[in-house]
DNA sequence: ATGGCTACGATCCGTAGA
């Protein structure tokens, strides 16, 4: 089984490159994130036409997460239940066995502002969910923008961004609470390039400086990470005419 | 020099992203 995240920023714009990709990569599962379009302007016939099912939750302008898969997607579940959210950051469904949670975290703006609060208060929550997650599925995939680069490795530039939000310390703790539920970084059960990232900023030639943050990731529950053969970022629609800020990450399952 | 891009929904600038 290969699953991937892919954060589009706007599938309308990006939707030629995930078809393109989606043919050239074949991936059994894809977690789709800023897809800023309403359920009802969701690209559904043409994800159809190229062999995809599709669940998900969208909103105008911001936010909204998408599931594809070969097969159908069997429990969908919105949100996180027990959080009140008009964010639409969420989605689960359970795609060959496997329970895929499609994650949209807070990007937080600056540390200390009303929207890192709100950060912060969305993972505690969310640890709570993939607990609970966790304790019904042995097969579990989190996987999606997390808005938070968990290490100095997963940064261009360590001295700079330090303090800044993405990296700040109750971020990276955030983070880290939700390994300390079991869950394995994928990307970290492998042999990695150095400086491997996932995001580089439009401007200032981010990406071919190389200038990046590795803040999308796949985390897996122990009992898929077993079975889990490889995890890499693939660097290619970054490198198309106007693409995502986000590279896609796809891990490999036996 | 602290911005520099992109998407969106509103107009010809503001909000948001990371």
């Amino acid at each position: 089984m290969k699953l991937a995240t892919w954060n589009v920023n706007s599938i309308k714009v990006r939707l030629p490159q995930l078809l393109g990709w989606l043919a050239a990569t074949q991936p059994d599962a894809v977690c789709l994130q800023e897809l800023k379009v309403e359920d009802a302007e969701f690209p559904l016939a043409e994800i159809e036409a190229a062999g995809y099912r599709a669940a998900y939750s969208g909103q105008k302008t911001y936010n909204g997460v998408a599931i594809l898969s070969r097969s159908a997607p069997a429990d969908v579940v919105a949100g996180i239940p027990g959080f009140e959210d008009e964010h639409k950051r969420v989605l689960a469904a359970t795609v060959d066995g496997v329970r895929v949670v499609c994650l949209y975290c807070p990007n937080g703006q600056a540390v200390g502002s009303e929207k890192y609060a709100y950060k912060l208060r969305w993972f505690a929550a969310l640890r709570d969910y993939l607990s609970r997650e966790l304790a019904s599925h042995s097969q579990v995939a989190a996987a999606g923008d997390y808005n938070v680069a968990p290490e100095d490795r997963d940064v261009h530039d360590p001295k700079q961004w330090e303090g800044q939000v993405h990296v700040s310390e109750p971020e990276r703790a955030a983070w880290r609470a939700l390994v300390a539920l079991g869950l394995k970084d994928s990307f970290r059960l492998f042999e990695q390039p150095e400086k491997s990232f996932s995001w580089w900023d439009y401007r200032m030639l981010g990406f071919r400086r190389n200038a990046g943050l590795r803040i999308d990731q796949i985390l897996v529950s122990p009992g898929l990470a077993e079975r889990c053969s490889g995890c890499t970022i693939d660097k290619a629609p970054r490198k198309l005419e106007r693409p995502s800020d986000h590279a896609p990450v796809v891990a490999t399952f036996s």
